[in-house]
DNA sequence: GCATTATATTTTAATCTTAAAGCGATTTCC
DNA sequence: GGAAATCGCTTTAAGATTAAAATATAATGC
């Protein structure tokens, strides 16, 4: 499955635990920055992917079905396209197909606006809501689960420390730096 | 002159949603594990965004691309198919498309194994090679530039806090948990 | 030797994603 | 009031990704 030891010879400058799988992109001369980097990069593969597949095993839905169906819930009155579009952060011609499989499945409906006709509005259907509920209870669990491995004061430094992490690189985005 | 056609009226670029701040998914009542999940999806597809952007913006390129060309720059001798899989931790079928457009651009080639007609042997072209060692010294340079946010010794406790999450990600996902 | 099993890869169908173009509806501006 | 610009959404084309089926080759067992 994944056993690789990434039989680095050399000096490790430290003495880094036991995990191949996308960090076996490592080579000695690596700056510092590029391990971290791609070792964040396999935590968070990881993770999302154990959520994936068990959305689809339990519940036979997909991760993005999944977040259009969150913002749904804490938006009762609904949403346009626009707005989920911008709530999830993808495109608007990705919400058209994500909306079309969850209201295919009876998850959600499109209403027309009845003041711009340009604008549907997208709400749960009672079918919708009672199963995010099931689902979203679960996700929870799984997720402080998956988190369990690090003690509270532990993921109280790790999320100062990827905030630093995001204020910087957005700066670095928007040529800040 | 003015060359566009009937489409005077009509281009309205899409908001490319490229900041990736999942958080905005928060609410007030969610676990302290969940906020942190939220925020490392964010800070991840944060950096993950620039790099892609930036990959395809100076050089034309994808990210999964850019990442099979960096396994087989590090296996000078060539890799199966099967062992490309295996490192970029994807499936099969998805080295095959990847393979096939790296090939039509003529960054890699791939040749039968002399010893088993089921394996084909991929490597770089020499245009590959020199056209990746540009990337890659650029990669690195901006991984640097977005992780610079954190001092050495930040970054060596982040590294630690992942690795832990890391292991214990992997054994939950093992049902070791 | 031949049937069975295992391995390496490709193909196919489904989903997600973006960028760009297109269409209808609304607002702005003269 | 009407032309032009803008807005909201959908469609299209390209790419990435997976799971599962298909194909071809190699290894094993009798």
């Amino acid at each position: 499955m994944n056993p690789k030891p990434c039989s680095a010879r050399g000096t490790p400058l430290q003495p880094s635990p036991l995990q191949p799988d996308t960090e076996t992109r490592l080579t000695e001369g690596d700056h510092q920055a590029l391990r971290l980097w791609l070792r964040l990069l396999a935590c968070t593969n990881l993770i999302e992917g154990i959520v994936r597949e068990r959305l689809k095993g339990e519940f036979a839905i997909t991760l993005p079905r999944f977040d259009l169906m969150a913002q749904l819930q804490r938006s009762p009155a609904g949403l346009s396209m626009g707005e989920l579009s911008q709530r999830l952060m993808v495109t608007g011609g990705n919400v058209t197909g994500i909306v079309a499989a969850l209201e295919a499945d009876g998850l959600i409906v499109r209403e027309p606006d009845p003041d711009d006709r340009r604008i549907s509005r997208v709400r749960l259907t009672d079918a919708g809501e009672a199963g995010f509920g099931h689902m979203a209870k679960a996700h929870e669990e799984w997720i402080v689960n998956l988190f369990a491995g690090l003690p509270a004061q532990e993921q109280a430094n790790l999320s100062e420390l990827l905030g630093l992490l995001k204020t910087h690189a957005f700066k670095v985005r928007n040529g800040a730096v």
